[in-house]
DNA sequence: GTGAAAGCGCTAACAC
DNA sequence: GTGTTAGCGCTTTCAC
């Protein structure tokens, strides 16, 4: 370790109290102005700096966040990072990131390990497999604060920040549908998951405004969520054959997404289905076969989560009331209408 | 903070002594077997967990290791992080990562940073626009174990990690040759990068090896790195008209690959260019111009440089010998020979 | 085999 | 305005 100076070689070298230099460095009030720059001076010229780990152990906080993702090789997840990243070293906070990898378990490790090393709060994306809270809401309930993103949790009293998923589906849906198609799929991730349900009912609502069947074969969730392709594939080959002969999907997770786009592509020939599906990779607008895709805003995700968890560590009275703020997702149509879509693939 | 029991607690419960609690949660030789399993049991009754912020104080190292990259929405980084994540927590070390987004001076306050928070050791791919090394070798020649994985840096004694570039570019350059390609271009990164110089070099070594001559005004460097399309855009378009005119382009950069693919897609007709890159992007494969690409086996770099950093940080001797491990890059031809080259863009 | 006491670096209540 | 003192939670000599 690396802090060689310490307060008290300060105060001896000046011949004053290490309280007095601790006062002087935290520009206390009650230094005189004279003090002060003798102190901060020669603090400078020896290149003191002080030890967050004696100060997190004594003002018991750690000036850090902890931060709990699927993946951070996920572009929307690193891209939310970037997000709480800015904010959080603005407002002088560490981040500590950690990976479920969408498994129960190491979320539960991970959680514990956060709490472990003192982070004054939790930003949190729930992992897929995640069915059980307790670990979370005991948290919560000793007083931990915790702000919830993308996969939030509802029924547990605190900020949420997460896409309007019930309507960025929705709108796809009924763009979909506008376009000609009307056998259109869901694929989604795990069903607990809130971003999963939430865009399934923007995905029902539009069938029915529509005035669409709703056809239960035709929602699928795939467990292992884009991880294993196989899986994927095994799904996108049923849809495509009868009896539910799909002219479309949507498909509302990053992952299966860019897996649904690579299963489709070894099929031979090319099926004629138009994908849309949520996707945050910055080269998804240059992949072949094409999908039409909506865009989450995950940097600034990450920046009302981080602020708002800011919020509540420094606020000085216990907050009470919590708001979800839902951000607008951004639809990029690349598919063609129904009729046309015979000619678009010769 | 969440350390409702500590030491002392167990202590007064059981009647015993803090220092004995200490010894027996600790596993020491000097306890008896009786005690311990006194501890250890009402330790584990009352969820007993141990301060770490109190025994990085005493005992002055934090068990955590401090990660800088250039950005962790960068495949080939979120990968490496990965890989270095994996070591780590099996060897009891926590992770804290950091981007230097490619500037230099994020980089230097993310290290200070770093070791303010008192990691006991760090693992640096350096920034592209650093040409100060400065504040590292100082914090080097204090002691502070380092391991360099990716960009490395030449003339620093200690374990280095990276890719063997040149081999993988001279491999893909020979390639190209072999199918018939004879204007090559060199796209890179900043020239001081040793993972620009080190494929600029398999480049050059490919040329002669193959009587090409060397032009200096095929070899670019984009001096955003990828971040800046339009930078990429100007200096393909001369490229790609006279008099340099070139029918393939090696790139030596994972962002600048897809930002060459971005922009290629928007010129109409698309050029007849034969692209190879280097990109650990996971949808590489699917991107619509094809490019060819040389993929890093990015979580294994990881893995080792975390290994051999905790292989310094363990070590009971200072250690003298250190060796650079160069992993192979994997090269996957998705273009087609230059003789056919026309007819398969029709 | 166990306990008492000091101290890691910093801060803050309490003196003066 | 500045100094004294105690203590955050843990470890570790040094005693016995």
């Amino acid at each position: 370790m690396f802090h060689a100076v310490t307060i008290k070689d300060i105060a001896k070298a000046l011949s004053i109290s290490p309280s007095t230099v601790s006062r002087a460095l935290r520009d206390s009030h009650e230094i005189s102005a004279g003090t002060k720059t003798l102190v901060l001076e020669y603090a400078k010229k020896i290149n003191y700096r002080s030890n967050p780990i004696a100060q997190s152990l004594k003002n018991q906080k750690s000036n850090s966040i902890g931060v709990l993702v699927a993946d951070v090789a996920n572009s929307f997840f690193s891209q939310a990072i970037n997000g709480i990243e800015s904010v959080a070293y603005e407002n002088g906070y560490h981040v500590i990131i950690t990976q479920s990898h969408d498994d129960y378990e190491r979320e539960v490790v991970n959680i514990e390990h956060l709490v472990d090393r003192c982070v004054d709060g939790l930003l949190i994306s729930m992992s897929a497999h995640t069915t059980d809270y307790s670990h979370l809401t005991q948290l919560h309930e000793r007083g931990l604060p915790i702000v919830f993103f993308d996969r939030i949790m509802p029924g547990i009293e605190t900020y949420q920040v997460t896409t309007d998923n019930v309507n960025s589906a929705y709108e796809a849906a009924s763009l979909l549908i506008k376009k000609g198609y009307s056998q259109i799929a869901f694929l989604g991730n795990a069903p607990q998951l809130s971003i999963t349900s939430d865009r399934l009912q923007g995905y029902t609502d539009a069938l029915k405004d529509h005035s669409l069947r709703y056809d239960e074969r035709l929602v699928r969730f795939c467990d292992q969520g884009g991880r294993n392709s196989q899986e994927i594939k095994n799904i996108l080959s049923e849809l495509l054959s009868e009896p539910a002969n799909i002219d479309a999907v949507l498909i509302a997770s990053d992952q299966i997404s860019t897996a649904a786009v690579r299963v489709l592509s070894t099929f031979d020939p090319l099926p004629s289905v138009t994908v849309i599906g949520f996707s945050n990779s910055t080269v998804i607008d240059l992949l072949s076969p094409r999908i039409s895709y909506i865009q989450q805003n995950a940097f600034k995700m990450g920046q009302i989560a981080a602020q708002k968890l800011i919020t509540i560590l420094q606020s000085t009275y216990p907050i009470r009331e919590f708001d979800t703020t839902l951000l607008r997702g951004k639809l990029h149509w690349r598919g063609k209408s129904k009729n046309k879509l015979i000619a678009d693939h010769m």
